[in-house]
DNA sequence: GGCAATAATTGAGCATGTTCAATTTTCTTG
DNA sequence: CAAGAAAATTGAACATGCTCAATTATTGCC
């Protein structure tokens, strides 16, 4: 029982698991996002991968545990890159943004494999790459919340709640939204985060009547 | 090509189609309770429901629109009672919680099967029911929709947004934390709408600093 | 290098969702 | 009611995800 995510790829053994496991995921990727993923039969993923049908078992226990091997590693490279973008003398809502704004590009590359991942990740929670990509989506989360406790330091939001929930609050608005676009056929970047951007201003202002406009 | 939906029992041939996609889906609810969605067989349904196997098909495409064919009916049901809750002298909270709570202790008591239907639904648009399924989530938007417009027409809210945006956001929220709930193991009911209330109070108090406290 | 132990690979075989051509049932017409 | 037309039903056959016992490759030891 070796770890797959570790490269100690001093042996040939694992070198050689190495290079499976790459070939399995191009493979995999490649059909999923040419085909569909129904429309991809693992015989064809273990044909392309030069591989056995059993093989590809090995590496993923079932096929939709192929995807997440295939996004998880994505995932985790988005939010780092996000987090890289966040400017503490920004406003809490361009931070956001420039966040979000990374997502949108990932997913309208290929949309297809991204609908398919937002729709099982839902009720994801058993094995290890369900494990993994749980682990990506809490670093997103986290991040959120590192830019809602900014602007809570800076006093320039108020907090009736703990940046934790409004961190949740945020992200649930965002994995909505990003799902109806992902549901529309053009899947223009501009025009979603534009909506989002309307959505989470709506967040900010509240509801409440005011009386300083 | 008769329509399942209409009744127009009139003859025999009618009746007994009736009769037969009632049998089905009381079988298949059945079973999808007591043994889940994957482990039950089609094989299974159509013993049950006593009739052919290929007979399943033609009242449900795949086993996944048997899925829906019945949450569906639920569903609507469900946003229907819901809306006769709803009272005008309530403040805005308190009726959107009632709304939610209706759907809260459906979930309640089959949560294996609306982990399903809200995972699928996500995504789901192609084939009648998908239709279907669709039109009851429009509806449960436009209940929403209208209970922020009677807050805003009372004043008891301000509108820097339309109330159909708004009802979005506060659906979002919804959805969200109804799956994060349907995924905890003891779920409940009073545990999760209070969460929900705490949420929603968020996005109605807003995060922009105001004088008057 | 040879050999035993261990690990990895493999594809035949199974289970199950789905199709469709043949059969059975119901309706219509005279 | 008879017979032909139309509709509904059906299960054998197929496709495909996945298992597992047999095979092959790699490693450690002398």
């Amino acid at each position: 029982m070796s770890e797959l995510t570790q490269q100690k790829a001093s042996g040939l053994r694992e070198r050689n698991k190495l290079d499976k496991l790459r070939r399995i995921k191009e493979a995999a990727s490649e059909l999923f996002v040419r085909k569909g993923f129904d429309d991809t039969t693992t015989r064809e993923i273990a044909l392309r991968a030069g591989v056995g049908l059993g093989t590809i078992f090995v590496y993923a226990p079932t096929k939709r545990d192929l995807l997440f091997l295939i996004v998880t590693a994505d995932f985790e490279d988005l939010v780092e890159r996000a987090a890289g973008l966040v400017r503490p003398e920004r406003p809490m809502l361009e931070n956001l943004l420039s966040v979000f704004r990374v997502h949108y590009r990932y997913h309208a590359q290929q949309p297809a494999l991204s609908r398919l991942a937002l729709r099982e990740m839902i009720f994801y929670a058993a094995g290890r790459q369900a494990r993994e990509f749980l682990k990506a989506r809490e670093h997103l989360l986290a991040l959120i919340r590192d830019i809602v406790e900014m602007a809570i330091e800076q006093k320039s939001i108020v907090a009736s709640e703990d940046s934790a929930m409004i961190a949740e609050v945020i992200f649930s608005i965002f994995q909505i939204e990003v799902r109806r676009w992902l549901a529309t056929d053009e899947l223009n970047i501009r025009r979603g985060t534009t909506e989002l951007r309307r959505q989470l201003l709506l967040l900010i202002n509240g509801l409440v009547p005011r009386e300083a406009r």
